[in-house]
DNA sequence: CGGTTAATTGAACGCATTCAACACGAGTGG
DNA sequence: CCACTCGTGTTGAATGCGTTCAATTAACCG
């Protein structure tokens, strides 16, 4: 998919304890039980977030009941930093997790704060990027390609070897555009043409990459 | 779709000529004649834009050959402003227009303009939620739904009674993720529910705004 | 006017969905 | 330890929405 940064994630690139610290001095940090909301769609957005243990997944519902999840955060990604005054998506603890919180006002007041700055920017960088990507996938895309794209984006967020899948097949759909009948579907195709292969059904790993890669392009 | 601000367009909610004038002090004016490229998909990111006159779409093609439009810009609007170190998207010339630029290092140095600051997040906030709607519209909505959200997002952006559509079926589709076929299907099948009328292929007039807005959900 | 491109319409096809049945795995309690 | 249940995931068959391919019509421009 993205992979601006080859081998060398952005996260991971600059000691991450000092982000964490310019978050502490900012901020708070509460837990969530998986499931639980962190915020609700259409709230007023008056904080921002770091995830530091579990993952997060943000997601829109349509008045008639159809959901459309916008991504996944990991350990070190920012969220909720729509620069609008609410919320347009709501994010859910897809796991049990811990988050990093600090008042926007405070990151505006604050604004010294070169590394707290530095870091919201590239975020938002990303951020716009992947959403930039989704487009393309849902607009132009086979639901093929769409899932050959989300594993590869999910095996660069983990090392090599095994990758897990934090998320239900549900929200993978809802991710895609699809319906959890054609996610497993293309699931068990891939697993057929040994380009992936299911250990469990969280839990896969890669056989072909160029195959993979050449789906996901 | 949007309507964030109901009646009152940001774009000329404040004086346009102030805006005007702050680019004006840091950048340039370039005319660009119809299919002109204004940028390209991956060149460096240098300039920021804004939309004097005509119309501007930003597209990205995949390696073989299938396109999908971002957005299209109208006067006032800024674009290219993406934070990453390029264009994901090219940006060309719907129309001949007139463009103003400004280089993004001018933006960064002179960053007392507050006026410019100002227009800057508040369009990276426009463009995000543009993006957002987008996302959820090709992941959720049938053809139908994505042609009316497109008709009533035209609607607002121009006076009413008669609204012209500056961009071809095949831009319209390429937006929408679809074949000209079905958008020209659905529009006739709007038509002949009375909920739209074209009284020629480039202009239209919405004749029931709560059957389109149901739609358009 | 022709000549050319853009848009509409029709018919057949195919991909993804829908609806339904079945399999698997994790907990729970006998 | 096995039986039972419930949630989750897979598989099958039929349907339908949007696409594809082809033909026709409309708009544009010399």
């Amino acid at each position: 998919m993205t992979l601006a940064y080859p081998m060398s994630d952005p996260r991971t690139a600059r000691p991450a304890t000092a982000l964490t610290q310019a978050f502490e001095r900012h901020g708070g940090r509460q837990a969530f039980a998986r499931d639980e909301e962190i915020y609700a769609q259409d709230q007023e957005a008056e904080l921002l977030y770091r995830v530091v243990r579990g993952v997060v997944r943000t997601s829109r519902l349509t008045v008639d009941g159809r959901r459309q999840v916008g991504d996944f955060y990991y350990p070190g990604d920012l969220f909720g930093l729509e620069p609008g005054p609410d919320h347009r998506f709501a994010a859910e603890a897809l796991t049990d997790c811990e988050v990093q919180l600090v008042r926007r006002s405070a990151v505006r007041a604050f604004a010294g704060d070169a590394e707290l700055d530095r870091a919201i920017l590239e975020a938002t960088r990303q951020e716009m990027e992947r959403l930039q990507d989704h487009v393309v996938m849902l607009g132009r895309k086979s639901a093929r390609e769409r899932v050959a794209c989300f594993l590869m984006a999910m095996a660069e967020r983990q090392a090599d070897g095994q990758v897990e899948l934090p998320m239900s097949r549900q929200d993978m759909a809802d991710y895609l555009g699809l319906t959890i009948e054609t996610v497993s579907r293309m699931l068990t195709q891939l697993q057929g043409e040994s380009i992936v292969e299911f250990p469990s059904t969280r839990r896969f790993q890669i056989r072909k990459w160029t195959a993979l890669e050449a789906l996901a392009a």
